[in-house]
DNA sequence: GGCCAGGTGTAAA
DNA sequence: TTTACACATGGC
């Protein structure tokens, strides 16, 4: 089911995906406001989660603290533009509660969780976990998307699932790059991607003819 | 007006 | 274990 003759370091450099370097994608990495990000991107574009983090930020809203303990009916009017938002209200104050019971602040938090603690609490799937893992805690870990699927996918890859996919992924790179510094590589390519994606596709499907 | 977006949970077959 | 559907808003 897989083709390997390239390695997806070889495609990504073929096409010249790596030249257009988004560095350090993730807004405000590190900090906390990427688990707000991962949650509220969910199925909407990013930049309907800007509006909901700005209408956050005016109301100091953007800590464990503060999400942890926020009036939900608050929570769901201010993240509205970024739709699902009954859902998304709800499993941000979960997490935030959660993070606080299980690892007290969140400098804890990013030193000790791990993909099993974040795949068991409620809106957390495979992809907001990773996005957290690579973006918030700097792991070397590989976020791959429905971007990642369909330029792979355009180039004739087709995986079954999620994991299937990021292995693929991981591994891939893991045999082009040095250990050292791979969380960072990691981060840098998956927001390369994204961004090539975007700017190559029409409508749903990568246009190929863009990129030969 | 229909499809899509930096997905995930739940319920039915 | 798969598949279908709900969640919800706004852009094109």
């Amino acid at each position: 089911m897989i083709d390997d003759s390239y390695t997806l370091y070889q495609l990504l450099q073929q096409q010249d995906i790596l030249r257009g370097k988004p560095l350090l994608w993730w807004p405000n990495d590190g900090t906390f406001e990427v688990l707000v990000g991962a949650i509220l991107t969910q199925n909407t574009r990013w930049e309907k989660v800007e509006v909901s983090l700005q209408n956050l930020r005016e109301n100091n809203l953007i800590s464990l603290q503060a999400i942890a303990s926020v009036d939900l009916d608050l929570l769901m009017t201010l993240i509205q533009p970024s739709g699902l938002y009954k859902s998304k209200a709800s499993y941000l104050k979960k997490l935030a509660t959660a993070i606080i019971e299980d690892y007290g602040d969140f400098d804890n938090f990013v030193f000790e969780t791990d993909r099993d603690w974040l795949l068991s609490q409620k809106g957390v799937g495979p992809e907001t976990a990773d996005s957290i893992l690579c973006y918030a805690c700097k792991r070397d870990v590989m976020v791959v998307d429905a971007y990642t699927a369909r330029l792979l996918e355009a180039f004739g890859y087709s995986f079954e699932t999620y994991d299937d996919l990021q292995e693929w992924c991981e591994l891939s790179m893991r045999r082009e790059m040095d250990d050292e510094d791979l969380a960072r590589v990691f981060a840098e390519f998956h927001g390369m991607i994204v961004e090539f994606v975007k700017a190559n596709s029409k409508g749903k499907a990568v246009d190929i003819s863009l990129i030969l």
